[in-house]
DNA sequence: ACGGTCACTCTCCATTGGAAAGCAGGCACC
DNA sequence: GGTGCCTGCTTTCCAATGGAGAGTGACCGT
Protein backbone atom coordinates (compact mmCIF):
# COMPACT_ATOMS: atom_id res chain seq x y z
CA UNK A 1 0.00 0.00 0.00
CA UNK A 2 2.81 2.74 -1.28
CA UNK A 3 0.58 3.89 -3.75
CA UNK A 4 -2.49 5.61 -2.64
CA UNK A 5 -5.82 3.70 -3.58
CA UNK A 6 -7.78 6.58 -5.94
CA UNK A 7 -11.61 7.09 -4.80
CA UNK A 8 -13.67 4.46 -6.71
CA UNK A 9 -15.70 7.60 -8.03
CA UNK A 10 -13.25 9.69 -9.57
CA UNK A 11 -13.45 12.89 -8.43
CA UNK A 12 -11.45 15.57 -9.61
CA UNK A 13 -10.15 17.47 -7.43
CA UNK A 14 -12.16 18.77 -4.07
CA UNK A 15 -9.20 20.65 -3.38
CA UNK A 16 -9.33 20.41 0.53
CA UNK A 17 -6.07 19.88 2.14
CA UNK A 18 -2.76 20.25 -0.11
CA UNK A 19 -1.74 16.84 0.11
CA UNK A 20 -4.70 14.59 -1.11
CA UNK A 21 -2.47 11.13 -0.01
CA UNK A 22 -2.75 12.50 3.56
CA UNK A 23 -6.16 13.05 3.32
CA UNK A 24 -6.51 9.75 1.99
CA UNK A 25 -4.59 8.13 4.23
CA UNK A 26 -6.72 9.89 7.52
CA UNK A 27 -9.72 8.73 5.94
CA UNK A 28 -9.17 4.86 6.07
CA UNK A 29 -7.65 5.56 9.43
CA UNK A 30 -10.93 7.07 10.49
CA UNK A 31 -13.00 4.44 8.68
CA UNK A 32 -10.97 1.79 10.75
CA UNK A 33 -11.15 3.67 14.04
CA UNK A 34 -14.76 4.82 13.85
CA UNK A 35 -16.49 1.59 14.23
CA UNK A 36 -19.14 0.80 16.78
CA UNK A 37 -17.47 -2.08 17.57
CA UNK A 38 -13.90 -0.85 17.81
CA UNK A 39 -15.00 2.22 19.91
CA UNK A 40 -17.12 0.04 22.57
CA UNK A 41 -13.77 -1.91 23.26
CA UNK A 42 -11.97 1.13 23.32
CA UNK A 43 -13.69 2.16 26.23
CA UNK A 44 -13.82 -0.85 28.09
CA UNK A 45 -10.52 -1.44 27.75
CA UNK A 46 -9.70 2.07 28.91
CA UNK A 47 -11.64 2.04 31.87
CA UNK A 48 -10.71 -1.26 33.03
CA UNK A 49 -7.59 -1.66 31.81
CA UNK A 50 -6.40 -5.00 30.92
CA UNK A 51 -9.53 -7.65 30.56
CA UNK A 52 -9.52 -11.21 29.43
CA UNK A 53 -11.47 -12.28 26.28
CA UNK A 54 -14.80 -13.00 27.55
CA UNK A 55 -14.60 -10.40 30.22
CA UNK A 56 -14.06 -7.53 27.30
CA UNK A 57 -17.31 -9.20 25.74
CA UNK A 58 -19.36 -9.36 28.73
CA UNK A 59 -18.58 -5.29 29.18
CA UNK A 60 -19.06 -4.44 25.69
CA UNK A 61 -22.60 -6.46 25.35
CA UNK A 62 -24.44 -7.46 22.62
CA UNK A 63 -21.01 -8.27 21.04
CA UNK A 64 -20.34 -11.52 18.97
CA UNK A 65 -17.56 -13.54 19.74
CA UNK A 66 -16.64 -13.39 15.71
CA UNK A 67 -16.62 -9.45 15.90
CA UNK A 68 -14.81 -9.72 18.96
CA UNK A 69 -11.78 -11.87 17.66
CA UNK A 70 -12.22 -9.32 14.78
CA UNK A 71 -11.89 -6.19 16.21
CA UNK A 72 -9.33 -7.66 18.62
CA UNK A 73 -7.62 -8.77 16.00
CA UNK A 74 -7.46 -5.52 14.20
CA UNK A 75 -6.77 -3.13 17.03
CA UNK A 76 -3.75 -5.78 17.16
CA UNK A 77 -2.82 -4.94 14.00
CA UNK A 78 -2.68 -0.94 14.01
CA UNK A 79 -1.01 -1.26 17.77
CA UNK A 80 -4.34 0.10 19.65
CA UNK A 81 -4.09 -3.62 21.87
CA UNK A 82 -1.52 -5.50 23.23
CA UNK A 83 -3.02 -9.07 23.43
CA UNK A 84 -1.06 -11.72 26.13
CA UNK A 85 -1.45 -15.60 25.70
CA UNK A 86 -0.60 -17.22 28.84
CA UNK A 87 -0.14 -20.69 28.05
CA UNK A 88 -1.95 -22.46 30.76
CA UNK A 89 -5.08 -24.15 30.70
CA UNK A 90 -7.84 -23.34 30.37
CA UNK A 91 -6.67 -20.71 28.10
CA UNK A 92 -6.20 -17.16 29.46
CA UNK A 93 -5.61 -14.25 27.15
CA UNK A 94 -5.34 -10.65 28.46
CA UNK A 95 -6.18 -7.45 26.48
CA UNK A 96 -4.72 -3.86 27.69
CA UNK A 97 -4.26 -0.96 26.01
CA UNK A 98 -0.73 0.49 24.31
CA UNK A 99 -0.04 3.99 24.49
CA UNK A 100 -1.08 4.85 21.47
CA UNK A 101 -4.56 2.72 22.20
CA UNK A 102 -4.68 5.30 25.27
CA UNK A 103 -3.99 8.33 23.50
CA UNK A 104 -7.08 7.54 21.02
CA UNK A 105 -8.99 6.89 24.00
CA UNK A 106 -8.28 10.13 25.29
CA UNK A 107 -9.42 11.70 21.98
CA UNK A 108 -12.93 9.51 22.48
CA UNK A 109 -13.15 10.85 25.17
CA UNK A 110 -14.94 14.05 24.64
CA UNK A 111 -17.06 11.91 21.99
CA UNK A 112 -18.85 9.86 24.96
CA UNK A 113 -19.46 12.99 27.45
CA UNK A 114 -21.41 14.69 24.31
CA UNK A 115 -23.22 11.40 23.67
CA UNK A 116 -23.74 11.26 27.69
CA UNK A 117 -25.11 14.71 27.96
CA UNK A 118 -27.02 15.54 24.57
CA UNK A 119 -28.76 11.74 24.86
CA UNK A 120 -32.05 14.10 25.80
CA UNK A 121 -31.35 16.42 22.90
CA UNK A 122 -30.86 13.50 20.24
CA UNK A 123 -33.96 12.25 21.28
CA UNK A 124 -35.87 14.96 21.35
CA UNK A 125 -35.14 15.68 17.85
CA UNK A 126 -35.76 12.09 16.71
CA UNK A 127 -39.21 12.06 18.10
CA UNK A 128 -39.65 15.67 16.70
CA UNK A 129 -38.30 14.34 13.31
CA UNK A 130 -40.30 11.24 13.30
CA UNK A 131 -43.64 13.00 14.22
CA UNK A 132 -43.37 15.21 11.27
CA UNK A 133 -42.59 12.52 8.40
CA UNK A 134 -43.94 9.94 11.03
CA UNK B 1 -38.36 1.79 22.82
CA UNK B 2 -39.34 2.86 25.78
CA UNK B 3 -38.15 -0.14 27.32
CA UNK B 4 -34.58 -0.54 26.92
CA UNK B 5 -33.87 -3.71 24.74
CA UNK B 6 -31.83 -6.29 26.78
CA UNK B 7 -28.47 -7.36 25.33
CA UNK B 8 -29.04 -10.48 22.81
CA UNK B 9 -26.41 -12.24 25.44
CA UNK B 10 -27.90 -12.28 28.82
CA UNK B 11 -24.77 -10.94 30.59
CA UNK B 12 -26.34 -10.62 34.55
CA UNK B 13 -24.19 -7.35 35.73
CA UNK B 14 -21.13 -6.40 34.45
CA UNK B 15 -21.53 -4.03 37.27
CA UNK B 16 -19.85 -0.78 35.14
CA UNK B 17 -22.11 2.09 35.35
CA UNK B 18 -25.04 3.05 38.04
CA UNK B 19 -27.96 3.19 35.86
CA UNK B 20 -27.16 0.32 33.18
CA UNK B 21 -30.09 2.15 31.21
CA UNK B 22 -27.98 5.37 30.59
CA UNK B 23 -25.14 3.15 30.26
CA UNK B 24 -27.84 1.08 27.24
CA UNK B 25 -28.57 4.48 25.78
CA UNK B 26 -25.34 5.73 25.85
CA UNK B 27 -24.18 2.75 23.74
CA UNK B 28 -26.63 3.40 21.31
CA UNK B 29 -26.07 6.66 20.50
CA UNK B 30 -22.11 6.05 20.07
CA UNK B 31 -23.48 2.90 17.76
CA UNK B 32 -25.05 5.26 16.00
CA UNK B 33 -22.66 7.90 15.40
CA UNK B 34 -19.39 6.23 15.26
CA UNK B 35 -20.06 5.23 11.86
CA UNK B 36 -17.57 5.56 8.89
CA UNK B 37 -19.65 7.67 6.75
CA UNK B 38 -21.42 9.96 9.31
CA UNK B 39 -17.76 10.99 10.56
CA UNK B 40 -16.62 11.44 7.23
CA UNK B 41 -19.56 13.66 6.57
CA UNK B 42 -19.33 15.36 9.95
CA UNK B 43 -16.32 16.27 9.35
CA UNK B 44 -16.75 18.07 5.52
CA UNK B 45 -19.89 19.94 6.86
CA UNK B 46 -17.82 20.95 9.50
CA UNK B 47 -15.24 22.60 7.62
CA UNK B 48 -17.29 23.86 4.56
CA UNK B 49 -20.36 24.97 6.19
CA UNK B 50 -23.64 24.45 3.91
CA UNK B 51 -22.80 22.08 0.77
CA UNK B 52 -25.46 20.89 -1.52
CA UNK B 53 -25.89 16.93 -1.97
CA UNK B 54 -23.72 15.92 -4.57
CA UNK B 55 -20.76 18.04 -2.98
CA UNK B 56 -20.66 16.43 -0.19
CA UNK B 57 -20.49 13.15 -1.75
CA UNK B 58 -17.60 14.89 -3.69
CA UNK B 59 -15.62 16.29 -0.46
CA UNK B 60 -16.65 12.60 1.33
CA UNK B 61 -14.97 10.25 -1.70
CA UNK B 62 -16.24 6.99 -1.97
CA UNK B 63 -19.64 7.12 -1.02
CA UNK B 64 -22.50 5.68 -2.50
CA UNK B 65 -25.73 8.15 -2.84
CA UNK B 66 -27.30 5.25 -1.40
CA UNK B 67 -25.48 6.32 1.39
CA UNK B 68 -24.99 9.32 1.38
CA UNK B 69 -28.80 9.75 1.19
CA UNK B 70 -29.10 7.50 4.00
CA UNK B 71 -26.69 8.82 6.45
CA UNK B 72 -27.78 11.87 5.92
CA UNK B 73 -31.38 11.56 6.30
CA UNK B 74 -30.16 9.75 9.59
CA UNK B 75 -28.12 12.73 10.81
CA UNK B 76 -31.51 15.09 10.13
CA UNK B 77 -33.23 12.83 12.41
CA UNK B 78 -31.02 12.71 15.04
CA UNK B 79 -30.39 16.20 14.86
CA UNK B 80 -27.12 16.66 13.75
CA UNK B 81 -27.93 18.31 9.96
CA UNK B 82 -30.43 20.64 8.59
CA UNK B 83 -31.81 19.59 5.05
CA UNK B 84 -32.62 23.01 3.18
CA UNK B 85 -35.01 22.60 0.07
CA UNK B 86 -34.44 25.05 -2.68
CA UNK B 87 -37.91 24.31 -4.60
CA UNK B 88 -36.04 25.36 -7.91
CA UNK B 89 -35.03 23.31 -11.09
CA UNK B 90 -32.91 21.46 -11.40
CA UNK B 91 -33.71 20.80 -7.51
CA UNK B 92 -30.93 22.09 -4.82
CA UNK B 93 -30.50 21.05 -1.16
CA UNK B 94 -28.32 22.19 0.98
CA UNK B 95 -26.74 20.76 4.22
CA UNK B 96 -25.72 22.15 7.12
CA UNK B 97 -24.63 21.33 10.84
CA UNK B 98 -27.29 22.27 13.75
CA UNK B 99 -25.25 23.66 16.97
CA UNK B 100 -25.81 19.58 18.35
CA UNK B 101 -23.78 18.65 15.37
CA UNK B 102 -21.17 21.22 15.59
CA UNK B 103 -20.37 20.65 19.24
CA UNK B 104 -19.89 16.44 18.16
CA UNK B 105 -17.81 18.07 15.52
CA UNK B 106 -15.64 19.88 17.90
CA UNK B 107 -15.88 16.36 20.30
CA UNK B 108 -14.64 14.32 17.00
CA UNK B 109 -12.05 17.17 16.36
CA UNK B 110 -9.39 15.28 18.51
CA UNK B 111 -10.35 11.90 16.83
CA UNK B 112 -8.57 13.34 13.18
CA UNK B 113 -5.66 15.61 14.60
CA UNK B 114 -5.13 12.25 16.26
CA UNK B 115 -5.48 10.39 13.24
CA UNK B 116 -3.32 12.72 11.56
CA UNK B 117 -0.70 12.40 13.98
CA UNK B 118 -0.34 8.79 14.45
CA UNK B 119 -0.56 7.47 10.65
CA UNK B 120 3.09 6.50 11.00
CA UNK B 121 2.68 4.58 14.25
CA UNK B 122 0.02 2.74 12.78
CA UNK B 123 1.27 1.97 9.55
CA UNK B 124 4.76 1.12 11.18
CA UNK B 125 2.48 -1.28 13.76
CA UNK B 126 0.67 -2.79 10.85
CA UNK B 127 4.12 -3.76 9.05
CA UNK B 128 5.35 -5.21 11.75
CA UNK B 129 2.32 -7.21 12.80
CA UNK B 130 2.05 -8.49 9.17
CA UNK B 131 6.12 -9.43 8.89
CA UNK B 132 5.45 -11.40 12.84
CA UNK B 133 2.67 -13.27 10.86
CA UNK B 134 2.46 -12.67 7.45
C1' DA C 1 -15.36 -41.54 30.83
C1' DC C 2 -17.42 -37.25 31.05
C1' DG C 3 -18.46 -32.62 31.80
C1' DG C 4 -16.50 -27.92 32.47
C1' DT C 5 -13.48 -24.03 31.16
C1' DC C 6 -11.82 -20.56 27.71
C1' DA C 7 -10.63 -18.62 23.48
C1' DC C 8 -11.45 -19.03 19.57
C1' DT C 9 -13.20 -20.92 14.67
C1' DC C 10 -16.65 -22.39 11.39
C1' DT C 11 -21.06 -22.55 9.15
C1' DC C 12 -25.32 -20.79 7.88
C1' DC C 13 -28.40 -17.06 7.14
C1' DA C 14 -30.25 -12.15 7.59
C1' DT C 15 -28.90 -7.59 6.99
C1' DT C 16 -26.05 -4.08 4.96
C1' DG C 17 -23.56 -1.58 1.46
C1' DG C 18 -22.00 -0.68 -3.39
C1' DA C 19 -22.87 -0.01 -8.59
C1' DA C 20 -25.77 1.30 -11.72
C1' DA C 21 -30.07 2.43 -13.64
C1' DG C 22 -34.46 4.88 -13.19
C1' DC C 23 -37.30 8.97 -12.08
C1' DA C 24 -39.28 13.72 -11.75
C1' DG C 25 -39.73 17.93 -13.92
C1' DG C 26 -38.59 21.91 -15.98
C1' DC C 27 -35.18 24.13 -19.27
C1' DA C 28 -32.20 24.80 -23.36
C1' DC C 29 -31.07 23.50 -27.82
C1' DC C 30 -32.11 21.95 -32.50
C1' DG D 1 -41.74 18.50 -30.70
C1' DG D 2 -38.34 15.71 -29.53
C1' DT D 3 -33.75 15.01 -27.26
C1' DG D 4 -30.87 15.70 -23.77
C1' DC D 5 -29.29 17.60 -19.40
C1' DC D 6 -29.51 19.03 -14.58
C1' DT D 7 -29.93 17.44 -9.57
C1' DG D 8 -31.39 14.81 -5.72
C1' DC D 9 -32.96 11.08 -4.73
C1' DT D 10 -35.06 5.95 -5.19
C1' DT D 11 -34.87 1.34 -6.74
C1' DT D 12 -32.81 -2.94 -8.11
C1' DC D 13 -29.52 -6.33 -8.02
C1' DC D 14 -25.56 -8.44 -6.16
C1' DA D 15 -21.46 -8.92 -3.12
C1' DA D 16 -19.80 -8.33 1.44
C1' DT D 17 -20.60 -8.00 6.31
C1' DG D 18 -22.33 -9.37 10.83
C1' DG D 19 -24.99 -12.33 14.14
C1' DA D 20 -26.43 -17.01 16.20
C1' DG D 21 -25.02 -21.02 17.41
C1' DA D 22 -22.37 -25.17 17.18
C1' DG D 23 -17.78 -27.19 17.06
C1' DT D 24 -12.68 -27.54 18.63
C1' DG D 25 -8.57 -28.36 21.44
C1' DA D 26 -6.33 -29.22 25.59
C1' DC D 27 -6.37 -30.25 30.14
C1' DC D 28 -8.42 -30.80 34.87
C1' DG D 29 -11.52 -32.45 38.47
C1' DT D 30 -14.76 -36.38 39.79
Amino acid sequence: MTAVPPAKIAHPDTGETADPRVEALVNEVIGRVADKWTMLILEVLAEHGELRFTRVGELVGGISQKMLTQTLRLMERDGLVIRTVHPVIPPKVEYRLTDLGVTLAEAFCGVWTWAETNIDRIEAARALFDSRKG
